[in-house]
DNA sequence: TAGGTTACATACATACTGTATGTTTGTCAA
DNA sequence: TTGACAAACATACAGTATGTATGTAACCTA
């Protein structure tokens, strides 16, 4: 599956605008609804196709799920580099990456895909390897070196990235759902920026 | 379903009885294998009983899962208490009350239940309502009185009220994880110890 | 002790998933 | 060009899950 990425003929095509179809049918009812909530049946129809599709192009609905979250994890991903690249010295390329990736999480849609149905359907444990790679990998890079340096205090790495990340997930959630989500995402990244300052040497 | 709790009379042993085995067989298998891969009929053949049983008491599998979650966030909630009593100052309430609750947390299967199934089950909103009753709301409490009292810094409450248990929580799932978990619990509870002392005025 | 109620069990209707099997369209080499 | 193979689906089917409707025996109570 998703083998041949680029190509010009007609099956290649027709694949791509398929699975595209489904990717974005599924991300938009996951999210609006739900993993279980939402049947296999409700987002081939959305897309225009039947379940044979889905099980041609995806391992079955986990695999679409699957699929659909590599996609937001990646966006997150981009648009966190993005920031981290905009900063200067480490601990602002941190405090930055942190903030927006708490922006980036403020639509509870996204939230329902990649915090909660995510480690639910897929287990912790693959979920943990796929958000290493996209997300906590990132913090614990940056921890490490800003401990190198001696910018912040010497700490146990694995565990300081799991509670900052930990945070950050939760701080999301709430902000999210707060009366004023704007002020609250504010209030998020400052109390977090802050928290993290205090880990200096 | 369960409104009289106590009573000598022939039916309600009978119900307390099914109840309880239903309640202890679903968490066993909850903690085992997940909320979506355990099927009703499985928990009441477990308990010796017919689906009808479960319907009978509960509101169907989420009704099941709902009051085994409630018992779980109970158990905590007692442990977390016992150790915040021991405590001396209100600081290290806090400190001790976390401690215990990273303890607490420490099972794997436990962890699937109240972190990882509960809010993908019962969407995020209700998940936070119950929790708040018996973790988030501790928290924020303590939290209030430290701020009160000088000895915090002034933060939004909420804001780090929440980004503190998120921290604890994934500080959870990754010590259950961890090569030795009893080692990586420790550090969980040194650096979010320290992590909370740094926000000392 | 009759009549209603409780605590279930059984039976049934429905829905969802996965797989096995067509069918059509595209590709490519002889 | 054409004939054979493969890809991209659609359709059909089987198994399993949930929820509900209904039946039944034990129990309680007036």
């Amino acid at each position: 599956m998703q083998k041949a990425k680029q190509s010009g003929n007609k099956q290649d095509k027709r694949s791509r605008r398929t699975t595209g179809r489904l990717l974005a049918e599924a991300q938009r009812l996951f999210a609006k609804y739900g993993f279980a909530e939402v049947s296999a049946e409700q987002i081939v129809a959305a897309a225009g196709v039947t379940r044979g599709a889905l099980y041609h192009h995806f391992d079955g609905k986990k695999g679409l799920f699957r699929a659909v979250l590599e996609l937001v994890q990646t966006e997150i991903e981009q648009r966190v580099k993005a920031a981290v690249e905009r900063a200067k010295d480490p601990m602002e390329m941190l405090i930055a990456g942190n903030d927006e990736f708490l922006a980036a999480c403020l639509d509870p849609g996204l939230q329902r895909i990649l915090l909660i149905d995510a480690p639910a359907v897929l287990g912790w444990e693959e979920w943990r390897t796929i958000d290493e790679d996209h997300v906590q990998g990132k913090y614990r890079a940056f921890l490490t070196q800003l401990m190198a340096e001696g910018i912040l205090r010497p700490f146990p790495v694995d565990a300081l990235a799991h509670i900052i990340s930990g945070a950050a997930n939760e701080a999301a959630f709430w902000a999210a759902r707060a009366d004023d989500p704007e002020i609250a995402l504010a209030e998020a990244q400052i109390t977090m920026a802050e928290m993290i300052r205090s880990l200096s040497a």
